[in-house]
DNA sequence: AATTACAGCAACCGCACATCT
DNA sequence: AAGATGTGCGGTTGCTGTAAT
């Protein structure tokens, strides 16, 4: 017998949310933080399926997001962090307070991608593209000395910030293509200004003073529905 | 002004993993 | 131990806004 989906997908609605479905699963959580995702759509009266709504919570609704580009001296370690964890998204975006995945991701394919490769370096690879392979001719005859990412993008004492970042030692050496890391080894990087909220606590232990602020939440406390 | 191309981002899908029974 | 269930993750798609023609 094969595993059944996460949820009926018969009737369910798909597609962008809209302010009223956000108002309803954010008041929901909030009154029901312990709630397991797959009854919220069916408590908070959505009819959306439980996957949808934990992606909307984390990529949108999440009180402590940050939105826009991301600062010079993160892009630089974004680009340190996928050189030595390849596209662990949320390992990578662990390291960034407000940050999801998801964004982390979006951000990479859409803008630091597209640097690297301008600069004549394999996003993948982290080096520098062969004369003969290099994708952008912009860089032709430009750049005779070969540069890692963070030569290119960082000063000295920011290289010595973002090297040190990540523990050596969890990781193979950059200068072999292949990234073999064991699997859950802790990268130990140190934490970027803003006090990290541990996205590995369940969810009702989060501050949730911000939210105070929110017209339209309701006071009222589900206890049954806790676990 | 209309059309096309592109960029950015939100959201979905399928699989993997962890936990429970 | 094995199957069921819930959640997390990464790849990919598709919608929307904007720039270019």
């Amino acid at each position: 017998m094969g595993r059944q989906p996460c949820c009926a997908k018969v009737g369910l609605k798909k597609g962008p949310w809209n302010p009223e479905e956000d108002k309803k699963l954010l008041d929901f959580l909030l009154n029901n933080p312990l709630c397991c995702w797959r009854l919220v759509p069916k408590l908070a009266g959505l009819l959306r399926c439980g996957k949808s709504c934990r992606l909307r919570w984390l990529n949108y609704l999440r009180p402590d997001l940050k939105r826009g580009l991301l600062s010079e001296s993160e892009e630089k370690l974004v680009i340190d962090l996928h050189a030595q964890l390849g596209n662990r998204w949320s390992k990578i975006a662990a390291q960034f307070p407000g940050r999801t995945d998801n964004d982390v991701k979006n951000i990479w394919n859409t803008h630091i991608k597209k640097k690297l490769l301008k600069m004549g370096i394999d996003p993948i690879t982290h080096k520098p593209f062969s004369p003969s392979e290099n994708p952008s001719d912009e860089s032709h005859g430009e750049e005779e000395e070969v540069k890692t990412p963070l030569d290119s993008l960082c000063s000295d004492s920011e290289k010595s910030l973002a090297s040190s970042s990540v523990s050596s030692s969890s990781v193979s050496s950059s200068s072999s293509n292949s990234i073999s890391l064991v699997k859950d080894e802790i990268i130990e990087v140190p934490p970027m200004e803003a006090p990290a909220i541990d996205w590995d606590e369940p969810m009702w232990l989060l501050e949730m003073d911000e939210f105070k602020g929110l017209e339209f939440l309701s006071n009222d406390f589900d206890e049954n529905l806790c676990i």
